[in-house]
DNA sequence: ACATTACTTTTTAAAGC
DNA sequence: GCTTTAAAAAGTAATGT
């Protein structure tokens, strides 16, 4: 029997930064490779990293926002590339901005199908968000640690919300305990 | 003064009018949609309730009469899709279902999920199919659902698909296209649901 | 009858409308 | 509230062959 906590996966890790400096998105958008920048559709230049894959979003502010990187090790990594991207443009970066990771959206799978109308009752309407005629999760907020799951029936399940690695595995901890209490886990 | 209290009465009349406007909304598109009065009722009580917790605020007067109404029928047991209702309110589909989740969870109104066989009685008589076909259709419902099968699963597709197999099963044949038009869903999604849950019942099409 | 693309839900920061 | 970015889950839908 598997353990639901070793199937945890980390799909993206948002976190937000700040070079401490302001920026002339404009003539940054001319000179760096690759980055899109529209004013009227959206205040921040988009900057894309390949290895690792990631999107940053560098705002006016000298603010930056990075996203769908896979670990938080892969967040300092995409950001030391665009701090020296922007380096190279003669932009002064602080030295080590400090990275303040923001959200954390995990998978994972507990191995078997689930009943989400029992589960449904089981919960708690009065806790639960599960309108299938919608979207076919079940929406399950939890209040430590505060992150929001996602069930599906096939027994995979997304957890988002979270700061740490760590919320996503007690997360999968107090969900499979309650399933198991309610007797609606296998 | 004088001043202050014509604003009164301006703001009272203004709220009057408001919810004389929702309230007629909710009758012009419940009579659009031939559900009874009294489910108009238990929808003037819903949208008094979301006045009265201020659950308007940033959101519009017809969309919150619209998901008031779409709410009302669910808990009277007489479920219309959102598509369903969408077709009679100005209010565009997604709207409609982000501000009922709203309300229903801000109200506490704990709704359960549709039940697919609340489809059926509807469905089968605007497809002219016999007593026997509903019967049928909501035996498969019943059956595959005890084996998991509707989790996730839109209630009005699951409810076509078994309809449509029914219909075969009891040689009273209606068309995928057909049974998706009555149902608002697509013949892909019956042809899915339909699959599954012939083979949950162990049936061979 | 297939496949592909795209949209639904949740989370989170950023600046501005 | 909205705009943009990323990502997973699974269902539904539109479009194309």
């Amino acid at each position: 029997m598997t353990d639901p906590k070793d199937t945890i996966n980390i799909e993206n890790v948002v976190a937000s930064t700040g070079i401490g400096q302001e920026l002339d998105l404009q003539s940054v958008a001319m000179d760096l490779e690759g980055a899109d920048y529209d004013p009227e559709q959206f205040p921040g230049l988009v900057y894309r990293t390949q290895n690792p894959k990631s999107a940053a979003l560098i705002f006016r502010s000298g603010k930056i926002v990075c996203t769908g990187a896979k670990s938080t090790d892969d967040v300092h990594e995409s950001l030391r590339i665009v701090f020296d991207k922007l380096r190279e443009l003669q932009i002064q970066v602080n030295e080590d901005p400090e990275i303040v990771v923001q959200n954390i959206v995990t998978s994972a799978d507990l191995g078997r199908n689930l009943n989400l109308n029992a589960i449904a009752i089981g919960l708690g309407l009065e806790n639960i968000e599960y309108e299938p005629e919608q979207f076919p999760g079940l929406v399950y907020r939890l209040d430590d640690p505060e992150v929001v799951a996602l069930l599906f029936g096939s027994g995979k399940l997304v957890i988002t919300g979270g700061k740490k690695p760590v919320d996503a595995e007690h997360a999968v901890d107090k969900i499979v305990s309650r399933l198991e209490d309610l007797g609606l886990l296998e | 003064r004088l001043r202050k209290w014509q604003e009164r009465i301006r703001t009272k009349d203004a709220g009057e009018r408001n919810l004389q406007f929702a309230l007629s909304e909710i009758d012009r598109m419940a009579s659009a949609l031939g559900v009874p009065r009294s489910v108009r009722e238990v929808a003037s009580v819903i949208y008094r309730r979301a006045l009265k917790e201020d659950l308007i605020r940033g959101r519009s007067i017809e969309g919150v009469a619209t998901s008031a109404l779409y709410a009302a029928c669910r808990k009277e047991g007489i479920p219309r899709s959102l598509e369903e209702i969408s077709e009679v309110s100005r209010v565009e589909r997604k709207e409609i279902g982000r501000t009922y989740r709203y309300i229903s969870q801000e109200l506490g109104l704990e709704m359960r999920p549709v039940d697919p066989k609340k489809y059926v009685p509807r469905f089968c008589s605007e497809l002219e199919l016999s007593e026997e076909v509903q019967t049928k259709a909501n035996e498969i419902i019943e059956k595959t659902a005890e084996e998991g099968l509707l989790s996730g699963k839109s209630p009005t597709g699951y409810a076509a698909a078994a309809i449509y197999a029914a219909s075969l099963l009891c040689n009273e044949k209606k068309t995928q296209r057909e049974v998706a038009d009555v149902a608002q869903v697509t013949e892909v999604t019956i042809r899915n649901r339909y699959q599954e849950q012939i083979e949950a019942m162990g049936i061979h099409g």
